[in-house]
DNA sequence: TTATAGTCTACTAAATCTATAGACAAAAAG
DNA sequence: CTTTTTGTCTATAGATTTAGTAGACTATAA
């Protein structure tokens, strides 16, 4: 499962794609209309911004907006940022890889090899949505 | 990513296919050769039993024993048991539904859309995955 | 120079996961 | 029919992670 942390994210990832290009937007903005309590809204936008896929203007009109283009954003990335590893078992994932302590031969392991698989299919979906893409599916349908 | 549970779930029930239907297996031996916790797996091999993946006879020389075929125990069935659901969001699980706070429409939800497709392949990979298959793949390669 | 709004550090509370203790129950062996 | 073995069950403790909050600090625009 998802933590809040990450569908924190993900929606206000999506808002601030829906007013991509429109100068920037508060926090408190977007954390009453997203539902999302603001102090911890405030620690994730720092996050995506240090990952440059935000930026952020000081001061009064200040706000949050997006740095990059909606189509350069995918689930893949923010995920890694917000939970860390996407596999399902330390010793398949390709980011934050670990051996585990059970396993003795990794390359023989048939409980593995199912969760490559796994890991393979999820890696390329999550990578091929992006924010472009997500509003593109809800599109006529503008959430409130 | 699978809780420590469920990890230790898998390695004792591909332990206890391996050794289909030749007789009770003692909890303790499992644990030991499986390096788990003995009470910790007590409490996971009754949870098989109830489930009627495992069975167990009581007194001297029993243990445990897998009930069904390895062919017809897939991790499905064992992931949902021991840690839940398997999407990534409440919102799209088949067995343990709920509804997202912040969606409106879900109907029309982009983002829920991307992980109904995650979760559709996960099941996809996870239901064809048995104890036997597991078995297959590691086969000549005898784990300790 | 003042008000606004993001930045940063440090906590606290709550939930979940992992592990253990110990009493009890059933079955086999002698 | 008594002893030993081994699973059953309840309760709980400890550790870790997640979620949320407080408050001082900094940059910027008007």
């Amino acid at each position: 499962m998802l933590s809040k942390k990450c569908k924190y994210a993900i929606h206000a990832l999506v808002y601030l794609a829906e007013r991509y290009q429109q100068g920037p937007v508060h926090i408190q903005d977007i954390a009453e209309e997203q539902h999302i309590p603001k102090k911890f809204l405030e620690a994730i936008l720092l996050e995506l911004r240090n990952a440059k896929i935000l930026h952020s203007k000081k001061g009064k009109g200040g706000g949050y907006y997006l740095y990059r283009k909606p189509e350069d954003v995918n689930l893949m990335e923010i995920m890694r940022l917000m939970d860390g590893a996407i596999a399902m078992l330390p010793c398949v994932s390709l980011n934050y890889y670990e051996p585990c302590e059970e396993c003795r031969d990794e390359k023989n392991c048939g409980i593995r090899d199912v969760f490559i698989g796994v890991r393979d299919e999820t890696l390329r979906i999550l990578s091929e949505s992006t924010l472009a893409q997500i509003l593109e599916r809800q599109k006529g349908t503008r959430r409130v």
